[in-house]
DNA sequence: AAATAAAACTGCGTTGCATCAGTTTTATCT
DNA sequence: AGATAAAACTGATGCAACGCAGTTTTATTT
């Protein structure tokens, strides 16, 4: 079994990673309008996409990058989720009566993002029932996810927390053992709910009890069957 | 302005109200089809609509009642959200690979549910642009619920989210200052993530400040304003 | 109506974790 | 390369909130 952690327990998982591709179910004239009613942005490391509360003119679909997709109020942050390639961002202002952005948008490394003119794009989902059936199971996917993610901020504690973030960032994102932390710790205890310096002092403690290798930003996992025990125990 | 909590902060509210009906979006012939595929079933209070896991076969659709929709693990609840009338559960399944349910459902009063075929549903969202938009634009709403929920359950404490959930109740299911609570303290707990004791403490704490009166099971709010405050101050 | 079970409640000890106030390291700027 | 800013890290302290173990109240059963 290749994902043994979404088998068992709940999942947990904040990255949403799509495969497949929306646009192949769309028919040419569809495609150009799209393409006429559409650009490609590029945004540096550190760039904002987009801010909550601002008017929800576009769909965004990453082409190409990774971000982060959170709230902010008052000194508090929360990522819902981090997105990569191929995923549809601002899909709540879909809705008609729902014309601002529910979330605030930060590009972690460079990335490209196509920005679709929500009117198009309402107008396609309006007139392609195949189109919008492959939306939806995109956004029932998204819940499911956040819902697993629910369960391991208001169950788990911070050990739990951390092993998640961990398997998630090196199953979902990376797709490999060991890869370079584009996320400040700060990022990562947004992301698990837990204080920057908790944080820290769980990733040493991790590191001293040789479940992760650890140089500043380079993270190995070691033993991936431990982690997901204590992901599991919480 | 009517729900103020709305318009400032971040939403918090766990409960799914949807107004619209989806039904009027079907043609005739698609209504037919609808009515000679699902049959509604009458649940008493407290019985278990449905289990986590279990092979999902079947859309829920709320004719009448409450239910909670929750994750069980171990010693550890979540209550996902509260659903009332016109609210679809179990959609989650519509995804061809997810052919298991994501959660359980058990009923806090007598519910009156429609079982609808998962496939006859998905044959119309195929063909229904229409309606499958009017699903995303539940699914949406229901996601954009969820994220200020995640919030609330993350980034506040003890006392901001009791204010959130009792406002929630107030506001969104039974729409009237003062109310029987059909749930129990630990379904409380399961709802705001906090334990039993901390519930009973705090509501105990909230009636002594006079934010609000309590009698058992009858709950009234008294200073709205002030929960509010609570609310938005974490 | 008595017996039993299930909630609701209370007080107390414990602890997980945040917060604060620093120091050290790494990155960024000029 | 040196200066400045921003992360990363460390240790000490305090408290919010949990869990326990018990009592009282409310429901449910026979």
């Amino acid at each position: 079994m290749n994902e043994p952690i979404e088998a068992k327990g709940i999942s947990h998982c904040s990255v949403f990673d799509s495969e497949k591709s929306w646009y192949d179910l769309l028919s040419d004239d569809e495609k150009i309008l799209i393409d006429k009613h559409s650009v490609s942005i590029s945004f540096k490391k550190g760039e904002t996409v987009c801010k909550r509360g601002a008017f929800a003119s576009h769909i965004y679909y990453m082409e190409e990058g990774l971000v982060k997709v959170y709230l902010e109020e008052k000194n508090k942050n929360l990522i819902l989720m981090l997105a990569i390639r191929n995923n549809l961002l601002g899909m709540a202002a879909i809705f008609d009566g729902n014309d601002k952005l529910p979330y605030s948008v930060t590009a972690y490394t460079d990335s490209r993002i196509r920005m679709i003119d929500i009117n198009i794009f309402r107008q396609l989902l309006k007139q392609n029932a195949d189109f919008s059936f492959h939306v939806i199971n995109l956004l029932n996917e998204k819940t499911a996810q956040i819902y697993g993610r629910f369960f391991s901020l208001t169950q788990k504690q911070l050990h739990g927390r951390l092993a998640d973030i961990l398997l998630c960032l090196s199953n979902r994102i990376f797709k490999s053992k060991s890869f370079e932390l584009p996320l400040s710790r700060a990022d990562l205890g947004d992301l698990t709910g837990m204080s920057t310096e908790s944080v820290i002092r769980m990733m040493k403690e991790f590191k001293d009890d040789g479940l992760i290798g650890m140089h500043c930003k380079s993270i190995e996992l070691l033993d991936i069957a431990r982690l997901e025990r204590i992901s599991e125990f919480g």
